[in-house]
DNA sequence: TTAAATTACTAATACGTATTAGTAATTCCT
DNA sequence: AGGAATTACTAATACGTATTAGTAATTTAA
């Protein structure tokens, strides 16, 4: 800034001034020029680390999350958030932990030393978390995950709804009896997906069939058992609802070897919608998006409101923010 | 510091000395206990931006890639890095330009005012690039990619070896005529695998047949195409080898339309090894795997020597690295 | 015993920027 | 015409660290 300073004949406060727009500096026209032709000319660039000592910003997010690939779709997330950041001008600073308590706490600690602007905590399965207590020196969201007692701002994915919505598509095609291959491990989203599936057939006057329901690992495995176990009840549903498209994959696997077709013989519906599935079997699966890219720009898009408008967009008790799960409708129902 | 200092009873130099641990400053241990007390007292955090302005090294490399998540198993280059990086005490800091050349020249600028101490860039798919030029203002290497001049480092996925090694796995099980569904986009890796099948061939004295090489879209329908075309021939083919897991998707389709059992009738084999879909379906897909996280991990390794040993590492020309595509066996051969 | 070497520190400075408090010179207002 | 206001700047400083060039006090070597 200096040299840029002397090659335009000017001090380094207004070369200052003019880069930063400064208002009230009375730059006139002619000056401004002069000091833009001297940047380009030695091919000026500001130095952020110098600028963020000064200013206390450095335009930067920390983004810390469990596992990154884990879940392809759920890398979604990351693109979000950085897209958005990207549009406003910031970076991301990635740290993905494996999910070791500590790594957590040092890593946080890094980007504090870094001192980021703000700091995005991303789970890659929707599930509670208990987040390093640094984390909170600067102001926080949570993506796909929440703390016990809702003391941080979060997103999350309408669970229930989007398991009524995917009930309630079979519903409308006429299906009465309807199959649950669900995972087995009670966590948020099995959970919720359970009180959707219960809430559609509630709306629809149907009982509710605890045979119906068949839990198993969620993958495709699991996915041929539960309907394996399904398809041998005295009275079979005549459409499955399957936790995700892993175990959908198992489940057109198990109906491949019963010799019934999808979707005339049976309907299927899926969740995730992890497109190298879903699109590619035959026939293509009908399912449930999660919203992880739409939940990666909400949370960077809210932590930038956190970081420049802090009085306005802090709220007590801080925001929960879910986001509806879209259907996406191939051909399996 | 200087508060560290003060509470100590030494001067910020010193606390400086101790926290770097700096040689030949001759600080005694008790000194030293008092100054790290003081450090947990006060809770004290270096501030990385001014350690940063000063020694002008951030430990921070600029990760610059063209679409994160278009290709899930390619997240894994990302991992990859991110986990040497870690492992090395650097963070990475993000950018996706999602292919726009301008946005590439900006993203690297914005990591070079951030006073990144290196920048890899990375493609997901194996391609030649033209890099910003303002890139190589820093130490830089290529993940996935390379410039035509091969003017810096890069690493690369052997191609050549990955077809041969396919076709001869196919070999050995005595298959004869192997028919190769490949992407009609002469891309490296379409180009590099034909190669490989042709040197399979040679080395077991099979002459090469053009009609057993079909191409086709490198999506599951153009694995349907160009199976179907395969064995549509008057000769066809007991194996075929297919471009990427995805076309195998497509070729299970056909061959189930075809009622051919797999491996019973017809063997098949994949790449990339996109664990979705090759562990899943029935039966699980063979595949070669693409070496993403260990190409992610080389070319942040490279990339550290570089920064931290400039001279010794440094090659002239510079180094192109190539990684073996490992054969992943599952139960489709 | 005394000069030289070592030990255990510290003062001062630079890194590159943003910002505050000013100052001449000009323009405006009555 | 003369004071007030505005214009167009600049000098000086602080942000938090690493590093260089020292300096007293102590120990060692001859």
């Amino acid at each position: 800034m200096n040299d840029v300073a002397r090659l335009a004949g000017v001090s380094q406060t207004t070369v200052s001034f003019v880069l930063n727009d400064v208002e009230g500096a009375n730059i006139p026209p002619e000056t401004k020029d002069r000091v833009l032709a001297a940047v380009k000319e030695l091919d000026y660039r500001p130095n952020a680390l110098a600028r963020g000592l000064r200013s206390s910003q450095t335009h930067t997010i920390g983004f810390v999350t469990d596992r990154i690939a884990i879940t392809p779709y759920a890398v979604r997330t990351l693109e979000g958030a950085q897209d958005l950041a990207w549009a406003n001008g910031y970076l991301l600073l990635l740290v993905n932990t494996g999910g070791d308590q500590r790594l957590k706490q040092i890593a946080v600690d890094m980007m504090l030393e870094r001192q980021v602007d703000g700091i995005i905590y991303a789970t890659m399965y929707h599930r509670p978390v208990k987040p390093p207590a640094n984390m909170l020196e600067v102001p926080a969201v949570l993506i796909n995950c929440y703390t016990d007692d809702h003391s941080i701002a979060s997103v999350v994915p309408d669970e229930v709804l989007g398991g009524r919505t995917a009930v309630e598509t079979l519903l409308q095609k006429g299906h009465r009896r309807i199959g649950f291959a669900l995972d087995s491990n009670p966590v948020p989203a099995a959970v919720g997906r359970l009180v959707g599936y219960k809430q559609a057939l509630a709306a629809s006057n149907i009982p509710f069939d605890p045979n119906l329901v068949q839990t198993a690992e969620s993958i495709a495995s699991g996915g041929y058992q539960a309907t394996m176990a399904l398809m041998s009840l005295p009275d079979p549903p005549t459409a499955i609802f399957c936790y995700n498209d892993r175990m959908a994959l198992g489940a057109y696997n198990a109906l491949r070897d019963l010799n019934l077709a999808i979707p005339d013989d049976i309907a299927v519906i899926g969740f995730d919608n992890q497109e190298l599935i879903a699109a590619d079997i035959a026939p293509p699966l009908t399912t449930m998006a999660l919203p992880h890219y739409e939940m990666g720009q909400w949370g960077v898009q809210y932590l930038l409101q956190l970081i420049e408008n802090p009085e306005q967009t802090q709220q007590n008790p801080p925001i929960q923010h879910i986001l509806p799960c879209p259907l996406i409708e191939r051909a399996s129902v």
